[in-house]
DNA sequence: ATGTTTCCACCTAGGTGAAAACTT
DNA sequence: AAGTTTTCACCTAGGTGGAAACAT
């Protein structure tokens, strides 16, 4: 089995400067969002695919303006509801899911630790690392999107390095905020001078 | 097994006044949408559940403006190729499907007779019965968007009176594009004096 | 000080019927 | 004359970052 991730140069562009994630009450996405290629799958077997995303190391950051550099600033806050995001599509069979780019992006990310929409809960200000599980179907076996993926045999997890990232409530690196601008088309409001008028 | 239509009050005012859908090149929803809730269902079978759409006589219609009424026009255009629209959660358990009204909004109605977009085929003036199938999923069994439901012990079929409609490219009946107007929210924009400004 | 929340103008994406143009 | 296609202003629905207000 093989997963690739998609739009990878975009990741790189991000993770060169240092990628942010904006995290609210209410949810927002991810912006690159996750998309990936699968391979090697049995086609006439059911799987499940999911995402959950892990802390990458157990502390707390703060972003230096004068050096542009997130440094550590503490130790981690404590732990968070786990949550899991089933991709839409789940189950679905080995051949729908390598007929199709897979893609992630109704994900949304939030900071709210009372959130009932099934997002899925961060801290602020903490490094993270979104993974992919493909997650073969036992018969009767159902998913939750509030428990922990099941390891086994029958679960592949995959991870990629340049997706990682820095939780925000607003941007820090101004770099970051205008790769946004330039490749999100909700934001082409934000784009040239389209907003210099005010 | 039983099959309740939600939105019934509504469905039966139009059908007083004789219910008229736009069909277009491109696609169009139906309004209202069909949407029904379902109990009796296995629990912890897996069901696709389905809707075609099958003509009420072998019949084309116009309408008379003087007298407000449809009258026969003829015998029914040549058959149209087959389509059925698989409701996007298909397949779900019972559980499932039993906890949430199951909509047909996306639904969408063509007299592009080469349609690629998986829409449902009809000709414009003629009289149509929408019908919702649920269907046991078999192991293995596959469904296709252009074959015709598999019909035995496994499948259900239901409709509803109320619902028939009659398919055209422009309203006829101007009591029909009141309601309309009046109760989708997307017609907003010609509600009252909303457009008596050009 | 530093980080968070709320509100908002500006977008994307796409569902309406009207009107004009087109077809037969 | 009758029906169809195309285009369009006007909506719904919801994803952006900025700015100001708020919180600690």
């Amino acid at each position: 089995m093989r997963v690739d991730l998609q739009g990878s140069d975009l990741w790189k562009r991000f993770h060169e400067i240092g990628t942010e994630m904006i995290i609210t009450k209410a949810g927002r996405r991810m912006f690159p969002a996750m998309r990936v290629k699968i391979s090697g799958l049995d086609p006439h077997q059911l799987y499940y695919i999911t995402m959950d995303i892990i802390p990458v190391d157990n502390k707390r950051y703060r972003y230096v303006y004068h050096s542009s550099k997130w440094m550590v600033a503490g130790n981690a806050d404590s732990p968070v509801p786990p949550r899991v995001y089933i991709h839409p599509d789940s189950p679905a069979s080995g051949e729908t899911w390598m007929r199709q780019v897979i893609s992630f992006d109704k994900l949304k990310l939030t900071n709210n630790e009372l959130d009932d929409q099934g997002h899925i809960i961060l801290h602020s200000m903490h490094k993270y690392q979104p993974r992919v599980h493909v997650i073969h179907k036992e018969r009767g076996e159902e998913l939750s999107h509030v428990r922990a993926v099941p390891q086994g045999d029958g679960t592949r997890t995959l991870s990629f390095p340049e997706t990682t990232f820095t939780t925000v409530t607003a941007y820090q690196n101004q770099q970051i905020t205008r790769l946004k601008i330039d490749r999100n088309p909700f934001a082409k409001g934000f784009r040239d001078s389209g907003r210099n008028r005010t």
